[in-house]
RNA sequence: CGCGGGAUGGAGCAGUCUGGUAGCUCGUCGGGCUCAUAACCCGGAGGUCGCAGGUUCAAAUCCUGCUCCCGCAC
């Protein structure tokens, strides 16, 4: 078997490793200037191609025509795409004898597109997986070969269940890469009338407001955790959730109904237990430390 | 050289502008109250104020250099 292996996040990372021994290239985005001074830093894929001592090419443009060309040479068997970030151009899917196979977070066809995993969290869909499916020239809608569904469980959040989901992709990939390499697997083409898009996460989406429902706050902040993470922006600053549970209390939003334990705080309709959070410029610290620091009282209001 | 915030008993903060006795809320330890308690009352321990140098009678505070941590943006 001979693969090329497309991805970038670490969603692809266990699958890489658990192919190793088939991919005869990583194909993953390049380095990017990120973090405080502008580094440029490799991507998850990248990191863990070199640990396992495999040829990595990090083509600006995935369709551009020099790259494609050399996929073409290499005469792949397929290409094996998971979370790389770029589309693939029909030559480019064409150049390998079973075309692209790609593993995507959910149950398509719901949640075609570059956050699957955060929006099924978001709008607290009971379970997710991983779809298997043939690609073709249109975004998530190619054929699908299996899927392996999940419950998604409570207060997991996004970081934790694409742990658990690249796990289950890796899996899919072991069991069925060699009999796609064959020729012989089934393929279902999906019902385009259920299908529903996941759009990459905008910044605007990650400021909370007390006036919001405590149930769709705490869905939004554990589908944003560990990034890019969700805010207050209050009186006190900047407000970073790191963790956070529904509460039993209500108020006005914004007043303080607890400081022992978490800071709970009331929302419409219910109330969250901020129980870590970290103000901008400072370290993650517990909702306690916060509210003691800020000299928080019960009945004081936030806004 | 992308922009910015920070380092003060175990935790989170105030104090720095305007130099002059180490403060607040917690935690912790001991005692008390209570049927009982994460509640309440009393008492105690615990800090080279990130590091180095400078100014000064005197530096957490002013000046210079350095280290480490973090947020934004990307």
């Amino acid at each position: 078997m001979k693969l090329v292996y497309f991805g970038t996040g670490s969603f692809a990372v266990p699958a890489l490793e658990r192919m190793a021994q088939h991919v005869a290239l990583v194909v993953t985005q390049p380095d990017r200037p990120s973090g405080r001074g502008l580094r440029l830093q490799p991507s998850a894929v990248k990191v863990k191609a070199g640990e396992l001592g495999l040829d990595v090419f990090t083509p600006e443009k995935a369709r551009s025509i020099e790259f494609v060309e050399q996929i073409e040479k290499l005469r792949p068997d397929a290409l094996l795409v998971a979370s790389y970030g770029q589309i693939l151009s029909e030559r480019l899917l064409n150049s390998a004898i079973r075309g692209g196979i790609n593993l995507h977070g959910s149950i398509l066809p719901r949640w075609r597109g570059a956050a699957p995993i955060q929006r099924a969290i978001q709008h607290r869909d009971p379970e997710t997986g991983v779809t298997l499916m043939q690609m073709d020239r249109g975004m998530d809608t190619g054929d699908v070969i299996d899927i392996q569904t999940t419950a998604i469980r409570e207060h997991e959040t996004y970081g934790d269940l694409q742990d658990r989901l690249a796990e289950i992709a890796a899996d899919l990939a072991e069991s069925w890469i060699p009999r796609i390499i064959s020729g012989a697997y089934p393929r279902e083409r999906q019902d385009d009338s259920q299908a529903t898009i996941a759009p990459k996460v905008e910044r605007g989406e990650t400021e909370i407001a007390f006036t919001e429902r405590a149930i769709d706050a705490e869905a939004r902040i554990r589908a944003f955790t560990p990034a890019p993470g969700c805010y207050f922006m209050t009186d006190l600053g900047q407000i970073r959730v790191h963790k956070a549970e529904l509460g039993t209390g209500s108020g006005e939003p914004g007043v303080v109904l607890c400081v022992k334990g978490g800071l709970e705080v009331a929302m419409d309709e219910g109330s969250l237990i901020l129980s870590e959070v970290q103000p901008q410029g400072k370290k993650k610290m517990s909702g306690h430390d916060f509210a003691n620091g800020m000299r928080l009282r019960i009945g004081m209001k936030i806004q």
